[in-house]
DNA sequence: ATATGGTTTAACCAAATGGTTAATAACTTT
DNA sequence: AAAGTTATTAACCATTTGGTTAAACCATAT
């Protein structure tokens, strides 16, 4: 068959090049070393994506379709408010772990081209705060929770997840933590986010 | 006098790198286009800056030293915690309205690059967080908030504020902002934030 | 006015970089 | 096994890029 060696190479090329840009972004990822990564010649990478630019595409939208099921489960999910911090939290968290660069990737490829987020809008699986607006509205107005709007609970829950992981050089600076210490945070950060979310808005 | 025209020049200089590695980070930065911003040939900028590591490390330490003061009302002013965060939080986001790509470029040049921060360590305004820990223990003890550890506290601080202009394209995207949009929502938290934190860790 | 010293420029350079090409290798189909 | 097709490579190319150099410029001191 053909096709495994095609398949094979594809594949290795997408995983050395989400290595690379997501270490050194767009600007600083070189094709070549790519290609040595991938353990293939240079032209390869042509021959696949064509350029440097689709080859980023493919990569990024790879990120981006890891990234977006999580926010799903916030937005999405049918259990209550309560309990969707809490599962989030800790999910992301251990999820987060597993994909270090993955967040700060994102971000920080979305700011250098603010209208690449619009290519992944077409995708049905994009996050979108629709029903989550009229849960959090819900339970408001049933006094379940405080009065908040649900963009600026949804920012905060995603602020409190996120940043630690996108900020890690400066929390380790000001908090003098070695990379064990930092890790034991954010292993805390797993029930001590969701407790410090569900204490703020909580009606008790 | 002679030196006005070389002040002028240097400041000019540092004026458009500025702009530029801000924008685009070390390596999107092209040194044509600094000299272009400047208004001066491409030389200069190596006359006076020897070369572009050095030049970004004098963008870059020019950033960060905006940004230190803001945190450090944080961590070292001597009002009680609920008006630092108060405080902190709505003039936080005023300067951030002022310094938009600031909080971003600093994240990802330190990604980039976390040895960075070794540099800036020397300086002796750097962010500690030393102060904080003893006045959190402090009113924890006395019970004036609820049971946290000071480094949660201040990540959880840092994230509801930095975090928003960070992921700005994610979060417009997400709740399907506009420009204006976007600007009210951040407006908004200049209160919604400190009440968001103080709910949470305030006893009553 | 002229010598002096820092400032500025145009022209240049070597290395790096994304991309191409033409030839070869390997596999499939007939 | 011959023909056709896809995969892979080495060599090459044009452009970009950070950096250098030697000469010109200009303000000031003598």
């Amino acid at each position: 068959m053909k096709k495994a060696k095609d398949e094979n190479t594809e594949e290795q090329i997408l995983v050395a090049a989400k290595n690379v840009f997501q270490t050194k972004g767009m600007d600083g990822a070189r094709m070549q070393e790519i290609a040595d990564k991938a353990g293939i010649n240079k032209a390869m990478l042509h021959y696949y994506y064509r350029n440097k630019q689709l080859l980023f595409e493919a990569v990024f939208k790879n990120a981006f379709s890891l990234l977006a099921p999580q926010l799903n489960a916030v937005l999405n999910d049918d259990s209550s408010i309560e309990d969707k911090i809490k599962n989030f939290t800790s999910n992301y968290i251990t999820f987060i772990v597993k994909h270090p660069y993955l967040p700060n990737f994102i971000i920080q490829e979305l700011n250098r081209n603010p209208d690449f987020i619009l290519k992944m809008k077409d995708n049905p699986a994009f996050p979108n705060i629709e029903k989550f607006k009229i849960q959090v509205d819900d339970e408001v107005a049933k006094g379940v929770i405080k009065p908040i709007s649900a963009e600026q609970l949804f920012i905060n829950i995603m602020a409190l997840n996120i940043f630690p992981f996108v900020a890690k050089p400066l929390i380790m600076a000001f908090t003098s933590a070695n990379d064990k210490h930092y890790q034991q945070l954010m292993e805390d950060r797993k029930t001590e986010v969701a407790n410090f979310i569900i204490n703020s808005i909580k009606n008790s």
